[in-house]
DNA sequence: ACGGCCGCTTTACACCGTGTCAATTGACTG
DNA sequence: CAGTCAATTGACACGGTGTAAAGCGGCCGT
């Protein structure tokens, strides 16, 4: 009862998952996907009314596959807000590299479709809330730097660990995934952290 | 002789950087274009034959009307490598919103066409030079911060000051032109500079 | 065994934006 | 007056998305 109807739906998602991580230069059209799941163009349409919709539905499977939730909420077990911040870093660092031809497939649609850009925004505002949570903690340590107030250093945070971020260092600059995490969680610290040495006073900036 | 042959093609030039500017949702299209000019359509043609071609042409066009080798290289001024840090800062992120409208354009152009991706690169390519000479002449004053090589650094400030970075804090986050430049500015400081203290060594070459 | 529904196919077409082509106009110029 | 050159007019091809309608095969209930 639950699983023979979806059974085209998730065959679906799946391919298309496949061929945006696969990120065949020149774009992923509808035609290639129908064909690499083996049916006609028309046939997506009685799924997905839309291209836009299409894309949404298979980001929302891949974060169920990845168990999304699960890897970028790691908070339980932190302790300190020092340790907050390294989970959510390491967490969504190594997250990033799995989402990343979706997610570029979705900003790609930002630009000129109402209903991506939405898909997207809210997202990125999941994703923003992990960062002030974490800056949170730290602030509630009195580990924040006092030169940002928790929601400039929440944005700051915020962009440091975007994908054009991760997009631009990986694959632009080189950078090996480790490099790319161990430098960004390094960079994290120095611009957020003060010293443990100081809990007590405030900084000279 | 030299300036009544290009009479059109500059007021294309010029209509198209006031239409990518005033970033007409919904994107700028070569029928825009030419209505704006007064022209029709297929004249667009006849002095561009592609829409990859134009852009790339307003863009160029536009670096000429905003003299941004001038702006860019205030290198000769900068005695130190800290001042040229900042006058490099302080050149490209003033330059930035200005260009936006166009980068954007260009940027979108970069995962469908060929000839945009190469123009785009050769542009931030550009831009890195300069990242690579301000990291340079702090690394030459031993006030690079030893955790990084100068390519590292490089990579680093160049990151930071990438387009989508200003897009995300500015347009985004919401923060005002002049909160961005004095926050990358600061953070640049903190990530790349180290204290004055210990300039002990030998300064110059 | 029949009628009906369902998921999918086939075929065809509309729309939009880019790019091409050919014939024409109109102005300026030697 | 002929030539040329910029631009116009109108038509069309292509690729990609989205729509519409008719048909087909399997499965299900009665």
């Amino acid at each position: 009862m639950s699983s023979d109807a979806p059974e085209t739906r998730t065959r679906i998602l799946q391919t298309t998952l496949n061929l945006l991580e696969g990120g065949t230069e020149r774009g992923v059209r509808m035609a290639d996907i129908a064909k690499q799941a083996g049916i006609t163009r028309q046939a997506l349409y009685l799924h997905f009314s839309t291209r836009a919709e299409l894309l949404i539905a298979a980001t929302r499977h891949l974060d169920d596959l990845k168990a999304a939730n699960d890897r970028l909420m790691p908070s339980r077990k932190a302790k300190s807000g020092v340790e907050r911040l390294n989970a959510y870093i390491a967490a969504w660092t190594a997250y990033l590299p799995e989402i990343y031809g979706t997610a570029k497939a979705l900003l790609a649609m930002k630009d000129t479709d109402q209903a991506a850009a939405i898909a997207w925004n809210e997202r990125m505002q999941d994703m923003k809330e992990g960062c002030e949570a974490a800056i949170n903690a730290l602030s509630a340590d009195k580990r924040l730097l006092p030169d940002y107030t928790p929601d400039q250093a929440t944005d700051i945070l915020w962009t440091m660990l975007s994908v054009r971020n991760w997009e631009q260092l990986t694959l632009e600059c080189g950078w090996s995934q480790e490099k790319y995490t161990n430098t960004i969680s390094r960079m994290a610290h120095r611009l957020l952290v003060s010293d443990e040495a100081r809990v007590e006073g405030n900084a000279r900036t």
